[in-house]
DNA sequence: GCCGTGACTCGCA
DNA sequence: CTGCGAGCCACGG
């Protein structure tokens, strides 16, 4: 096990139609947005629903973009300029810390204060 | 064990 | 709005 499987069940737990950003789940891990994306980019999953993980801004890496759209189409996630509109389709960080917390158990950045 | 890399983020001009 | 710079941390070589 490694940080990275534990990106693997939060992204895991994103709903379909729903969004999130990088820094949530590194929040969510107790760690930094550079790890997330170390962490997609190295993994292969093939299950993986990798585009609903996008930048603060909604944007993602270039090379990403083309890919991206018709998932974001099929599920019904709107965007514009090659950016969704994440403030519409962000899921909600409580939520998704509950979810991946019944996978992962505690999360340093869940629920758990102290 | 050190170093570079990466699908990032934020602040400031 | 755009661009630049620094901070950030895990993983492979």
């Amino acid at each position: 096990m490694s940080l990275s499987d534990d990106v693997v069940a939060v992204v895991r737990v994103v709903p379909s139609g729903c969004v999130v950003s990088y820094g949530d789940i590194a929040e969510l891990l107790g760690t930094s947005p550079r790890v997330i994306g170390h962490a997609m980019a190295t993994l292969e999953v093939p299950d993986l629903p990798w585009w609903r993980v996008v930048r603060a801004d909604g944007g993602m890496a270039d090379h990403l973009i083309d890919s991206a759209v018709p998932h974001w189409l099929e599920e019904g996630i709107g965007f514009a300029d090659g950016r969704v509109r994440i403030r519409r389709h962000r899921v909600d960080l409580a939520a998704l810390a509950d979810a991946a917390e019944s996978l992962l158990g505690p999360l340093p950045g869940a629920g758990d204060h102290q």
